[in-house]
DNA sequence: GCCGTTTTCGGCCCGACTGTTTTCAGTCG
């Protein structure tokens, strides 16, 4: 949701590129980097901090912070104003171009007047690049094969997309001889909403086979880089996959390093500069004698840094590095602690299979207990009545423990109305095991209306999570205006769960939210919101997005004991 | 510009790859 926190990250990333294109302290540059990150990423709205509590976010010092108040106050920043005025707007387009970084910009912007990706485009077609200093014929196929990737392909890749050629890359390079480790690590190991590119790691004592069979893939269309230790290719889907091999004992240095995030890298080297040592793929070596210190697993290399292993969710440099020096590192939700599935739906709306399969699926997967939610008569096209709802009903309590024991809920998805109102009235209602409300239409109201209209679903006595609570279908519709602060508050106050749904499309709440909403001491329920027996799956990133938002199972009701459930869905009356 | 159980000054992560300036700068992650 567009918060002041993201207006002034951009603002500040923007300062940081125009230091660089300039030819500005480097280290000043970074530091402006830095500051965007940590605003961009801080759990409370910077609008609402004064000076002080500015400052303590980490990488904030006086001069960003009076920038920061500068902009919150008149809406622009004069040192910011300053640059824009030497630089034009579109030279800072030009470093999105792939290879193409702040100096080379720069020396276009300053030997051509270049201002723009176009007017470069056009510069190399007229070959006005001849004899610039850094720039030969490759650079120039490069920097317009970036272009047109950069037309095409654009933003990063959703999770769900990168996943499947991530695993079956692993799949296949695990197979070759030789092949002591292989993983994927990078922001998908850490389970980001969307990745860049996909990092994959081998251990093994020779690189070239693997190499070889990476540049060999069916799936492999375009072989952008190969040396000795490393290789990047593109998929036909567009996907940059980088695969890195490096010697066995190196395994857990090397996974340590590859799934970064940058951010927390950079403290845990940190961390090993203060003790004496380097930390690097390879390995943590003494500073004085090169002698390697850890390096097997990645246990062992934050153990040497006197740190607890960090789950890569939390590895993004959001305090898991204070955390875990303090011992306090929360121990967040896995999906062996999910006990049950709260939103799911059947062919009865919908899903696309039936009950009886549903629920035999969702045994399978070792469930405790299981509720089956379908859509209520408010979304006509689903043709919901309250016959059809009480035959399933009938059919639910028939089946409950049929299977491996699984404990069955009946319930229901409502739809929360533009006014807040839902579909039945409260008597039906209370005949339901526990209500979701979600939206599901008039995604734009403004802020007041929706802050409303989601409260009153809170103080419903039979609602008890909110299904996808910012409507957001991530690269297609954003998330809907509300003032969250107040949402949240009434979530906690009447207690309704906020859900974390696990369909790759949606990871909603996202993790920031999560993050913020736990302040609050809401309550979350992390469902799967399945359509079929595969969406079962897909509950692990909701798992991963909940421990993105440092969720321990204390946090999320579908961790729960079924009596200790069925007393949070009570909503505080007598059962 | 930020930061401090080495420090209020002098550091700031570090290695790989490409292309080109034949010893290294720029870019990337």
């Amino acid at each position: 949701m567009a918060r002041s926190n993201d207006e002034v990250e951009a603002l500040l990333r923007e300062y940081a590129d125009l230091i660089a294109i300039t030819g500005g302290d480097a280290f000043k540059a970074r530091a402006y980097e830095k500051a965007a990150r940590a605003i961009g990423g801080h759990p409370f709205d910077v609008s609402r901090l004064g000076q002080q509590d500015l400052r303590k976010i980490p990488g904030v010092g006086r001069s960003i912070a009076e920038k920061v108040e500068e902009y919150l106050r008149t809406g622009t920043v004069g040192a910011v104003e300053q640059r824009r005025e030497a630089i034009p707007a579109g030279v800072r387009e030009l470093i999105a171009i792939p290879t193409l970084g702040p100096r080379k910009a720069m020396t276009l912007y300053e030997d051509l007047h270049v201002s723009s990706v176009a007017e470069l485009a056009e510069a190399i077609r007229a070959e006005r690049l001849g004899g610039l200093k850094g720039f030969g014929k490759k650079t120039e196929e490069n920097i317009l094969h970036g272009i047109e990737l950069m037309e095409q392909a654009g933003a990063r890749i959703p999770l769900g997309t990168a996943m499947d050629p991530a695993e079956e890359i692993v799949a296949e390079l695990s197979r070759l001889t030789g092949c002591a480790h292989c993983a994927y690590a990078g922001s998908l190991r850490r389970v980001r909403e969307s990745v860049g590119d996909i990092d994959i790691l081998v251990a093994a004592r020779r690189a070239d086979p693997f190499m070889a069979a990476l540049g060999e893939l069916p799936s492999t269309a375009e072989v952008i880089a190969r040396g000795t230790k490393k290789t990047s290719i593109r998929t036909v889907q567009g996907v940059q996959v980088d695969l890195r091999v490096l010697p066995p004992r190196s395994w857990g240095a090397g996974m340590q390093y590859f799934t970064g995030s940058r951010a927390h890298n950079i403290r845990t080297r940190t961390i090993a500069v203060h003790r004496g040592l380097k930390l690097s793929e390879y390995g943590l070596f003494d500073m004085d004698s090169e002698r390697s210190v850890a390096s097997h697993t990645e246990e062992e290399v934050y153990a040497r840094l006197g740190l607890p292993w960090i789950p890569p969710t939390l590895r993004e440099d959001r305090g898991e590095i204070e955390a875990g020096l303090r011992g306090e590192l929360p121990e967040v939700v896995t999906e062996r602690d999910i006990r049950g599935d709260l939103h799911t739906h059947t062919s009865l709306t919908d899903g696309l299979a039936p009950l009886d399969e549903m629920v035999a699926a969702a045994a399978r997967r070792g469930l405790r207990y299981y509720a089956v939610t379908d859509h209520a008569p408010d979304l006509a096209m689903q043709r919901m009545t309250d016959e059809k709802a009480l035959a399933q009903r009938e059919r639910v309590r028939e089946l409950d423990g049929a299977h491996r024991g699984m404990r069955l809920l009946h319930g229901t998805e409502l739809n929360i109305g533009p006014d807040g109102e839902v579909d039945w009235p409260e008597d039906f209602l209370a005949g339901f095991d526990l209500c979701v409300a979600s939206l599901h239409s008039h995604f734009g109201l403004g802020r007041r209306a929706m802050t409303r209209r989601l409260v009153r679903a809170c103080e419903h006595p039979r609602i008890n999570v909110i299904g996808h609570p910012t409507g957001r279908l991530i690269g297609k519709r954003p998330p809907v205006d509300a003032d969250w602060d107040e949402v949240f508050a009434a979530c906690a106050r009447t207690g309704t769960a906020l859900e974390v749904n696990a369909q790759p499309d949606r990871l909603d709440l996202g993790d920031e939210d999560i993050l913020r909403a736990k302040e609050f001491g809401v309550r979350f329920a992390v469902d799967s919101d399945a359509h079929s027996v595969l969406h079962l799956a897909q509950l692990r990133y909701g798992v991963g997005t909940a421990q993105r938002g440092w969720l321990t199972p204390r946090d999320v009701i579908n961790t729960w004991p079924l009596g200790r459930l069925r007393g949070f869905l009570a909503k505080g009356r007598k059962r």
